[in-house]
DNA sequence: TTATACATACATTCATGAATGTATATTTGT
DNA sequence: ACAAATATACATTCATGAATGTATGTATAA
């Protein structure tokens, strides 16, 4: 077939990316085949080798395009939270971020994607070298922003602000992972926030 | 080949599931076929079809011998904690499942494979089923417990005892998820068992 | 004219599931 | 107690069907 604009081909890509992930989450990746994804997006193998270099490439653009820049964006809002108070920039931080995990359809087939079907294994592959990195990211900069707290005296005395930081995260995880495990019943805005609200009232000086 | 004893096929049938798990963990479940688990095991693919009726089957079959035994263990543990001092029993029992996933290695497989090698998909599979049923399980038993705790005035005022125990779930469930995934380096024992003071300090009564 | 953006065709490599073979453990009848 | 019958525990073979990656074709934008 013909070549295409350059907008045309954005398109292409874009539309491979959302076919991928639609199947991706419905279906899983491992049951997910290359034609199947092409097909969706109503083209062809060709199309998807010529844009990516294979199934982690995909996996790794969606997260790139569908998670990234929420997550970027949650970061810089609680590094840059008022260094008067941290923890009220931090909460509000995090309930934005859960009501995008709900409103964004892609937002969220990317999470589930990188907590439920990326699978783990001892010889690291390039795409949970790029998993990894992300993470980093987003965990030095939660227990960069208990340090502030602490800092601001509203973490309860003697508790470490890194502890609690990492402590976040991992309940934060744990409640993504219920939220999107089928069969599951978890309601990740009212009982998600509510939990929020306990961990860090928990956390918090009185 | 010929037929062997009860005795030698179970001992088959066991190391069939080893060679399973020690793959499963190593290169993810997708990646592994069934021919190099029977390989592995030192058998073919016949055995393997005697003992298991697909991939999935075997899953749930690593899920029963390895994992299930230690997790009922700890629901009974919790369960039948002295109705005195329900936290104190209750914080036992976790740290005591978490040492046995740091010295059992079957464990250890069968829980990594549980929350980060099964995918997650919209159509629910009957490994779906199986684990979500554990999982519900272990759930209403930690239900169960922390309303113990509050009956006996170990809860923080105003804490509902529910919200209290799914989220020590979604806490612990994110520690587990930390600890296998590759490239991290969450010390479960040490930092693990620190989170989970922090947590129970935060709802406990004061 | 050339690089681009795909489609098409092909070669190869498995992976699965079932069918079949077979030797032996167990059970059953006598 | 012993032989026949049968169920068991696999190995082997085969048929089929993908799925992947690559090579090549091709029309068009630049």
């Amino acid at each position: 077939m013909a070549r295409k604009t350059k907008e045309e081909a954005e398109k292409t890509y874009h539309d491979l990316l959302k076919a991928a992930a639609a199947l991706f989450s419905a279906q899983g990746v491992a049951n997910t085949t290359l034609n199947e994804i092409a097909k969706t997006a109503g083209l062809t193998r060709g199309a998807l080798y010529w844009h990516f270099k294979d199934k982690d490439d995909i996996i790794r653009a969606l997260c790139d395009s569908y998670a990234l820049p929420h997550y970027s964006r949650f970061e810089q809002a609680i590094l840059k939270s008022g260094e008067d108070q941290p923890a009220a920039a931090f909460r509000r931080a995090v309930f934005d971020i859960i009501e995008a995990i709900l409103n964004d359809a892609q937002l969220a087939q990317a999470t589930r994607l990188i907590v439920h079907n990326v699978e783990a294994t001892d010889s690291s592959s390039d795409l949970q070298v790029y998993l990894h990195k992300e993470h980093d990211g987003l965990e030095n900069a939660v227990i960069k922003t208990f340090h502030a707290m602490a800092e601001a005296g509203e973490l309860r005395d003697g508790l470490d602000p890194t502890l609690a930081a990492r402590g976040f995260i991992c309940f934060f995880i744990g409640m993504i992972n219920e939220h999107f495990w089928p069969l599951g019943a978890f309601d990740l805005r009212d009982t998600g926030k509510a939990m929020i609200d306990m961990y860090l009232d928990g956390v918090l000086a009185k």
